[in-house]
DNA sequence: CAAACATTTGAACAATAATTCAAATATAGT
DNA sequence: ACTATATTTGAATTATTGTTCAAATGTTTG
């Protein structure tokens, strides 16, 4: 039985040793935290369904989510840093779009997981 | 010019209200970004990825990633009521696993995204 | 240049959440 | 029943974040 304890303690020590070792770096994993802050939020993700269809301005997102300019821009602003959506001023208006299909991956694999519950 | 001002807004409308017809419920948007929330913290995306190994018991995740075990057992209810987690009782151990796919391929999509940068 | 419109920005406020600490629960062995 | 070990739980504290409001920036038009 000591035997046992010394085991299980020799044993315990190399798994910590060893799933340490398969982490990838702590930096990744907060990046990683931080992409998935940006869908953390049911505004944002209503703004991304919006450009689910096409480019749409700043105030069309907010009538169509009845919010205000401002808070559709600073959340536009998180989208926009996290390199999830793109945008471009036509005169006075700023177009947004989606930036590429991992939106669209992301978001599914979310769904996807929720209906099966 | 009264002509495409009067155009403008009636294609608005029609846009707002096509836009809005396609959205999910809101409910459902809801949920998905709770589900996102889960993943939007990197003491948690740790954890994951220890999972990701072998099922470990909660003293064992503590020590891998140099956390108290309170704090480990804390973010392991939410894994657990998002179904991301499963548990079985061995004693008076409880070894957590992933509950099924979804994580690794929500976790990969992100990565993908990360590594585009 | 002034007026109008679209958008961005910064500060403030209210709400949410991660960690710590202390105490409670659960199980096994003596 | 008592002790030791593993885990959970609740309250408190600190930090973060979404929205609002007011003001600033950028752009077009008269």
């Amino acid at each position: 039985m000591e035997n046992e304890t010394l085991f299980k303690s020799s044993s315990n020590k190399e798994l910590v040793e060893s799933i340490r070792s398969e982490m990838p770096d702590i930096d990744i994993l907060y990046d990683l935290a931080e992409l998935y802050r940006i869908f953390a939020d049911s505004t944002r993700i209503r703004i991304l369904y919006v450009l689910f269809e096409k480019e749409v301005c700043v105030c069309d997102i907010a009538e169509i989510l009845n919010m205000t300019v401002s808070a559709v821009s600073h959340q536009l602003r998180l989208l926009k840093s996290s390199r999830l959506v793109r945008f471009r001023r036509e005169g006075k208006t700023c177009y947004y779009s989606l930036a590429d299909d991992h939106v669209k991956t992301i978001i599914g694999q979310g769904m996807d997981h929720l209906s099966e519950g």
